[in-house]
Order: structure tokens, then C-alpha cells, then sequence
RNA sequence: GGUGGGUUGGCCGAGAGGCGAGGCAACGGACUGCAAAUCCGUCUACACGGGUUCAAAUCCCGUACCCACCUCCA
């Protein structure tokens, strides 16, 4: 079977064809650094990760950019709320950002550009589709430039809409707009409201660029006119997706072949929105789970499902992983194997990472069953590894690991002396001695279970 | 008004005309001195009302409820 998404464009499932046979370029909508990221946020991060991961399985060269929006109208605000420069918050925020990343094992892009450092491609992009009579300078003296969305007959085609059935934007301000639909390329500067260090010089004032041109621009220069496959949360595909298919493609440019669009986590049903508070951020998520729990929970769900976020069920899967870590201890197995072909099916059917997981428990099953684990373990490898989940990848390891080893070596000095007292008290049949001291050290919070090699402890 | 998605067992979450996805929890059994871990088994669900079909969670019609987007939200 070949590798098959869904395209949100065509709205079905279509073999993936890339444009240059081998190769797969590949743009996600980041995210705009305005606040600290929470657990919506980093979904599609994780989502695109495994795709970029089963690409690159599948022996694609893969060229992964993935823009930061690193200002706009709300970095604007909510920097001048704290005090402090735009430019200062949006760095911090992005390094908040990076942080969550890589707690969650999600691989670095090929490239990630930021909307700031593309004005000049912009501007060029912009001065295209005014000459090319897409795009026009308002009239009013703003400096603003707007794209013409009656000029371009398609406008709608991403998401199936008419111009007609949309609704006229009545919270944005028409200001010097020929349609209320137009959408603005270039934001002039507004001199009263907005520091000097967010305008840049444009043949049109200085300014400060549109929010979707950064995204046409950017995966114009590092992708080309045309690339493959274009992702972001299903929220972007209007007015944002839209828009940015327009403009590339009105400045003849043909731009995505796929489109895919993951879908939201919701709190309490409802979108979980900045607005919501911090609760669900990244750092306060992993006080009370590792990243790799974290990461299976949004991997075991399809990525166009919508997730209800819950502790509860954050909670099971951390449980269920766990089952999966504790067999590949035992198993002691290090060396990756073959993926089963039900695994490989299964992530070639849209990325299938529900079903995939379904085969990985299956394997794990066998091998726990098995007489010896080695080949099915080695199966389990090779399917975490894709999924970015092996436990073994020094990804995980954070700044922890060393400190982790040390306590480690301490309490299984300071348990040792009690786990001999109880072999001995067993050696005796003495249960009643023995239960005893297991509960001693049960109420430290240390498990102890009896294995065949011998009694193990861990943390509870 | 327009566009898209959803409603599945105690819970989470797949599937998309016939064959019990999987996980968590619970219960029973095996194993164990007792546990733990593991294995085996049990719990046979698809919002509601019609229809099509030999066969519907899946297709069609209708209803209810929920969510998202409609010009700077992942």
C-alpha cells in the first residue's frame, strides 16, 4: 500500500504523489509567539512530527519548514499590556516554545523561519500582485495594501465557500477596503498606537506585514512555487489557508499539492483558547507527566480527531504506556527490529496512529506470551521509534538524567540492605517478616515486586 | 446566512455495509507463600426516528444536541 492522505482541499483520501520523485517538502503553520504554549498548541507540533518521522521512514528527503509568527496584532498588545518590547516577548515566547518541543521529542525542522526576517520576500511578493492587478494600496492614506479578492475568480476553492455566502467582516475595520472581504498584505504603520520597531520600509510607507503573507512568502523561498504538502490546525484553513493559497497563486505561484489540517483539543468541550488561562501549558502539563506520556496521549488519537482533554484520561494512557516501557525493560532489548506490516499499513492509511498503537499493544501481548521477547520487543522498537515514543532516545533524557542516576544509586543501596533482611525472613517462610518489611519500604514509595531474577523495586 | 466536523460500551478512543480495534477500569481464572507483573476469560456499544439491503455503527431521509471557522486562533 502507498502512503494516502486526507486532503482537505479535494476532501478525500488521495495516494501521496510528490511533485519530484524521493523528495517531500513540507510547510506547517507554527505558531504565532504571543503567550506560553499549551497543550493545543503543541498538538500539531507532535501531529506533523510523526508525518515528517513516517516520511523519512518511508525514505522520502524531506524538506520541513515551519514558520513562527513572531509579530502581529496580538504580540503588539499584549507586550504593551506587560511593559516590555514586542520583540521580547515574542523571543522569550518562542524559546518557551522550543522548550515544549523538545520535551515532547518533536524534531527540529529543517528550517524555521521567522515572519520578521522575511520583509524584503514579502514586499517582493506584494509588489507582484499589485502589478499583476490582484492587490492594491488603499485609498485612504493608510498605507495599508490589501489583496482584491473579486479579482480572483477561485477565491473559496480551499475551503468551498462563495464570496457571496461569507459573512462581511463586520469586526474588522473596512478602512480603505474595496470589499470588506479584502484581506490586508501590508499593514501600514500607525504612528500614534504602534512602536517604531515593529514597521519595516515598504514602496508603501513603512508597515508591518499581513498575517497570511508571511506563510506565502516564506514557503515560496525555502520550498519553491510549487512543494507538496502544506499543514496547520483546522482553524487556519479560513481565513488564513485560504488566503495564502489566493495570494501564492494569484502571483502565479501553484503552491500546495495537499492540504492537511489537524483538529483542536477542546477543555470542558470548548476550544482551548489562550483566553482560558494557563492551566494546560506545557510546563505546568509536565509537573505531573513526563513528556513521553504526553506525547503518546496525542499520538494514540488520529490527528483529525478531536481530543477532550482530560487528566483522567492524560492519566490511563500514562498508565497504558507504561505497560509498554515495563515490557521493553524486561525484554532488555536495545536493537530496533522490522515494523509489522499491520503497523505499516495502518500509518500508510492517513497516518493511522490509532490502529498503529492498536498493533503495538498487540506485539507486546506476543511477546509477553512469548518464551523469549527478543524479536517481538525489537518490533516494539522499530514502531516507537516512528512514533517518536522509544523511551531509549537520549531525546528524553532532558537535564534529569544525571541527578536520576545518582538518586537512583542511593536508594538502591539504602533498599538493598532491606530487600536481603526479606529474602532471608522468605528463606524462613516467616511471610508475616516479610510483608512487613515490604510495606516499610512500600511506605517510602517504593514498589517491590518479585520477578524470577530476583526482587525489583521502583518508584511508585 | 454560509462552510466544515462531531454524538460509539463504566471511561478514553478506532472503524466506515457482513468478520468483537486497542487502551484504562471492573470482575473471574492461571501463576505467586501472599502480592506485583504477566497471561487467559467476562462486560457484545455505536444520539433519536424512519428508510434501503439477505445484512447498517457504517448508505439514504429526517430530528435533536454539541463544536469549529466566516479576514491576524494550533
Amino acid at each position: 500500500m502507498t502512503f494516502r492522505l486526507y486532503d482537505t482541499a479535494t476532501r478525500e483520501v488521495r495516494d501521496f504523489v510528490p511533485l519530484q520523485e524521493g523528495r517531500a517538502g513540507l510547510y506547517v503553520c507554527g505558531l504565532t509567539v504571543q503567550s506560553e504554549p499549551h497543550v493545543g498548541h503543541v498538538r500539531s507540533g507532535v501531529n506533523f512530527d510523526v508525518l515528517q518521522r513516517w516520511l523519512r521512514h518511508l525514505g522520502y528527503d524531506v524538506t520541513f519548514i515551519r514558520n513562527v509568527t513572531d509579530i502581529d496584532d496580538k504580540i503588539l498588545t499584549k507586550s504593551a499590556e506587560q511593559g516590555r518590547p514586542w520583540f521580547n516577548l515574542a523571543y522569550a515566547m518562542h524559546r518557551e516554545l522550543d522548550r515544549a518541543y523538545a520535551a515532547l521529542n518533536v524534531a527540529p525542522p529543517t528550517y524555521e523561519p521567522a515572519a520578521t526576517g522575511h520583509v524584503p520576500e514579502m514586499v517582493e511578493l506584494i509588489a507582484d500582485l499589485i502589478d499583476r492587478g490582484h492587490a492594491y494600496a488603499a485609498e485612504d492614506g493608510s498605507g495599508d495594501v490589501y489583496f482584491d479578492v473579486r479579482s480572483w475568480s477561485s477565491y473559496g476553492e480551499l475551503t468551498h465557500q462563495g464570496i457571496d455566502d461569507m459573512e462581511p467582516a463586520t469586526d474588522a475595520d473596512p478602512r480603505g477596503k474595496r470589499d470588506p472581504r479584502d484581506f490586508a498584505l501590508w499593514k501600514g504603520w500607525k504612528q500614534e498606537s504602534e512602536p517604531e520597531t515593529a514597521s519595516w520600509p515598504s514602496p508603501w510607507g513603512r508597515g508591518r506585514p499581513g498575517w497570511h503573507i508571511e506563510c506565502s512568502a516564506m514557503a515560496g523561498k525555502y520550498l519553491g512555487p510549487a512543494f507538496d504538502i502544506h499543514g496547520g490546525g483546522v482553524d487556519l484553513r479560513f481565513p488564513h489557508h485560504e488566503n495564502e493559497q489566493a495570494q501564492s497563486r494569484a502571483a502565479g505561484r501553484p503552491f500546495a499539492s495537499y492540504w492537511m489540517h489537524n483538529a483542536w483539543i477542546t477543555t470542558a468541550g470548548e476550544k482551548m483558547s489562550k483566553s482560558l488561562g494557563n492551566s494546560l501549558t506545557i510546563p505546568n502539563v509536565l509537573e505531573d507527566y513526563r513528556g513521553i506520556e504526553l506525547r503518546y496521549y496525542l499520538v494514540a488519537a488520529h490527528y483529525r480527531s478531536h481530543v477532550e482533554f482530560s487528566h483522567q484520561a492524560l492519566e490511563e494512557a500514562a498508565v497504558g504506556f507504561r505497560r509498554i516501557e515495563l515490557f521493553l525493560e524486561r525484554a532488555g532489548v536495545t536493537e530496533a527490529g522490522d515494523l509489522p506490516q499491520a503497523f505499516v499499513d495502518a500509518m500508510n492509511d492517513d497516518l493511522g496512529t490509532p490502529a498503529a498503537v492498536a498493533v503495538l499493544f498487540d506485539v507486546v501481548r506476543e511477546g509477553n506470551r512469548a518464551d523469549d521477547a527478543t524479536p517481538y520487543a525489537g518490533q516494539v522498537l522499530a514502531m516507537l521509534d516512528v512514533l517518536g515514543l522509544n523511551p531509549a532516545d537520549p531525546a528524553w533524557a532532558g537535564g534529569r538524567g544525571q541527578q536520576d542516576d545518582k538518586l537512583k544509586s542511593a536508594v538502591d543501596a539504602l533498599v538493598a540492605g532491606l530487600l536481603d533482611e526479606r529474602a532471608k525472613a522468605r528463606d524462613a517462610k516467616d511471610w508475616a517478616r516479610a510483608d512487613a518489611i515490604r510495606d516499610q519500604i512500600k511506605q517510602a514509595g517504593i514498589e517491590v515486586e518479585d520477578t524470577p531474577t530476583g526482587p525489583k523495586w521502583s518508584i511508585d
